[in-house]
DNA sequence: AACAATTGTGACTTAGTAGTCACTTTTAAG
DNA sequence: CTTAAAAGTGACTACTAAGTCACAATTGTT
């Protein structure tokens, strides 16, 4: 946790520093993001970062639990309530992912960043943590599809929670494969990842979903 | 290129050092990597390496050509001919992807810390240009299978081709995830990563197979 | 046995890192 | 204005890395 001193910083300040590193940790995975790097660039002294955190992966957690708490009271915006069905929901889901990522595109791209950078030895425990949790939200919504009997019941539910998760994940990837969106390039310019290009992004998207929604849904009783 | 000298060693001494190297990038990504270390464990000078190779980046593409070249031969042995419908096949693909695992282990776990060790600075060139390569010809399978009436046609290729490159890694992630496979350890314990667990692991990439098959086949034609 | 070519060596250079701490400057309180 | 507390500093330690190179040892050839 951040001492007592990061807290009590200007509002000013303690933005400028928390940007400064969510750039470079958005940038390079966290073993090669260089804190010496950082605080050249922001013109201030090696030390004070030690006054502010304990260590750097004090740091690093810090920048993780800001970015999420954001994301999440964007998230907690779409309820399933209200939503015939779930794939109008995901959908809602990832159109609030974009107007987070409009809105706060640091935190987004550091976040962006995380989800691809898992399995580097310093932060594997970490990362296997979140996923844990992250996988367990997912199960607890593909149960209650089942339950509401939307979503097929013959696959063990982790794996479709798994599936589905990636589904996200792959998503994402898969965006930045065919070149859609360029982190690097959108940092260097301070721009949101997706600017600009929130048409052609929900039409991939909804492609996607269209794909995978039959992997998913219970299936239809022509005759029965 | 490895340079001449490398290819004049005596093959077993060739063999004692590829899979020193094999070892260390396959547990940590490759910025993390430490030459210094290997030629400690193997005994030899770190001048040495570099009568073998240019630098570290050569040494880790040969390493990479190495393992993929391998584990080719593997999967050369299945052909999509002789198969009625292509679960069967993806599922064969898949046993020849265990049996390389159970007779080169190193390279087993080398490549699989690759596919999770992407979006590193330094490497993400290099694996980009991979991943072109791999999902191109994922995308020539479902043509051929569009072509056949067997896989649906109303999404893009490229949609359903990277979807289904990543139905392969997931499921190997999701392998991770739960425990049923450790990489670390099992390097540690030079056993193949999948050593004894093929049964329960073939129900499991059953289960996988079976969710996502809805996703690309052809819809029945119930009533038509 | 003598010579040449190849292979092997490890101290060294250069460069980067996280983290420390005795000290200075700024801010707040009396 | 004076003093005490808080915040800021940057040279420094201790470490690890990739890559080099003058030299030593080994091998092959005449």
């Amino acid at each position: 946790m951040p001492k007592e001193t990061f807290h009590q910083l200007k509002a000013d300040k303690k933005k400028r520093i928390t940007n400064a590193f969510l750039r470079e940790f958005a940038l390079k995975p966290y073993d090669e993001a260089s804190l010496s790097e950082v605080v050249k660039q922001l013109g201030i002294a090696k030390g004070s970062i030690y006054q502010y955190f304990e260590d750097k992966m004090d740091l690093f957690l810090y920048l993780i639990e800001q970015a999420n708490s954001v994301k999440a009271s964007y998230i907690a915006t779409v309820k399933r309530t209200g939503y015939p069905d779930f794939w109008s929901y995901f959908m809602d889901l990832f159109k609030a992912g974009l107007r987070f990522d409009a809105e706060h595109h640091l935190e987004s791209h550091f976040l962006f960043g995380l989800s691809q950078n898992l399995y580097s030895p310093s932060v594997e425990p970490i990362f296997d943590k979140m996923m844990l949790q992250v996988v367990q939200v997912f199960e607890e919504m593909v149960k209650a599809e089942i339950e509401g009997g939307l979503f097929r019941n013959d696959i063990p539910t982790n794996i479709m929670a798994y599936s589905l998760f990636h589904t996200g994940r792959d998503m994402q990837e898969h965006l930045q494969f065919i070149g859609l969106v360029n982190p690097q390039k959108s940092i260097a310019q301070e721009l949101p990842v997706y600017h600009h290009k929130e048409e052609l992004l929900l039409e991939h998207v909804q492609h996607y979903i269209n794909l995978v929604k039959p992997a998913f849904n219970a299936p239809h009783h022509d005759k029965s």
